[in-house]
RNA sequence: CGCGGGGUGGAGCAGUCCGGUAGCUCGUUGGGCUCAUAACCCAAAGGUCAGAGGUUCAAAUCCUCUCCCCGCAA
């Protein structure tokens, strides 16, 4: 099966690369264009050109895929299959209508729930207990189109973004190849959405790693776990960002205005009171400096613990 | 040339402006106190001050270059 295959950062890889394991075609690899980014702002290839390159694979970049360039180039290829895993571009009828197969995509969660840019986030935070990837034939709207194949998975209550992102970019891969063999067999099914039962969730912003104290113990760690390690969970001490990478909650509840600390020292390190029970900030990262334990944090710090997070 | 912070015993920091005995909090080890302790008291060990060159009687500190880490921004 000649495939094309559309994707841009760190979780489309896993599916680039079993496609290769399982021996399909890969045409040609599409991903957004080159970005200023990183300290320097110097240009950088995102992270699937950088694997395709690397692979020895035909790799393009469109601003707009759906403009008429990306439109004739995908017209002039010979091709069965599109797939798309985070790609970042939404495609046009006019393309999906271009590939044989249809466009299939891979999407990290158990739609119809979470729709949307950041899925794996959004579980989290919202302390979701199972997830999922879900392989759909794609269609106009966004992430609405009729489910191929779905997988479902178990959230560790510690679980990072990061640390399920992986994972779920490790299933991912498996289910395309998968669902691309069970369509190349005519043997694949289609179940449509069942859209009464859709979430959506939009792309996280900077100010979404902010923690509201006055939320619970819980909600403030799945927060947290949340969007480590982007955008990161942070607090406000006045002026200063403090960067907030694992908490843990207590048994015991809250004395004080949420926000508040119980404690602040370099023995018991960073205690905060909320809306139920005291939340510890196990590790924290002031700026300019690395993360660390709050307890080797305060060692070199005086820290007036009466003042409280915002 | 995007803006900025930083590298000092095992950990985190002060000291650098204005050169002159290596300092603080925590940890570690030994001892003491205690019914007992991760608590308290006493003591000890542990540092090429990121690296190279230069200035100087003398450099963590001043000058030059290099390496590494991080925040903002994306």
């Amino acid at each position: 099966m000649k495939v094309v295959f559309l994707g841009t950062p760190d979780f489309a890889i896993p599916s680039l690369e079993a496609l290769l394991e399982a021996n399909f075609d890969i045409v040609a690899v599409i991903t957004q264009p080159d970005k200023p980014q990183g300290r320097g702002q110097k240009m950088h290839p995102c992270a699937v050109k950088k694997y395709a390159l690397s692979k020895g694979l035909e790799v393009h970049s469109f601003k707009r895929i759906r403009g008429k360039k990306g439109v004739e180039f995908l017209k002039g290829l010979d091709f069965d299959v599109m797939v798309t895993a985070a790609f970042g571009q939404i495609l046009t009828q006019e393309i999906l209508d271009i590939p044989k197969y249809g466009c299939i995509n891979v999407h990290a969660s158990l739609l119809p729930k979470y729709r949307g840019p950041a899925p794996i986030q959004w579980a989290i935070i919202n302390g979701e207990k199972e997830t999922g990837v879900t392989t759909m034939l794609t269609e106009r709207g966004v992430d609405t189109g009729d489910i191929l194949m779905q997988v479902k998975t178990k959230i560790d209550p510690d679980e990072t973004a990061g640390e399920l992102f992986e994972r779920l970019s490790y299933m991912g891969g498996e289910v395309l190849v998968s669902t691309l063999k069970g369509i190349k067999d005519g043997a694949g099914t289609r179940t449509p959405q069942n859209h009464d039962e859709a979430t959506h969730f939009p792309m996280l912003q900077k100010e979404d790693g902010k923690i509201d104290f006055k939320k619970t113990a819980m909600e403030i760690k799945n927060l947290v776990r949340g969007v480590n390690p982007w955008p990161g969970a942070y607090v406000k001490l006045g002026e200063e960002v403090l960067k907030v990478w694992k908490v843990e909650m207590t048994d015991t509840k809250s004395v004080s205005r949420p926000g508040t600390m119980a404690c602040c020292d370099a023995k018991q390190g960073m205690v905060v009171n909320t809306a139920d029970y005291q939340v510890a900030l196990k590790e924290i990262q002031f700026s300019g400096k690395r993360r660390m334990e709050a307890t080797a944090a305060l060692c070199g710090r005086e820290m007036d613990s009466s003042k409280g997070f915002e």
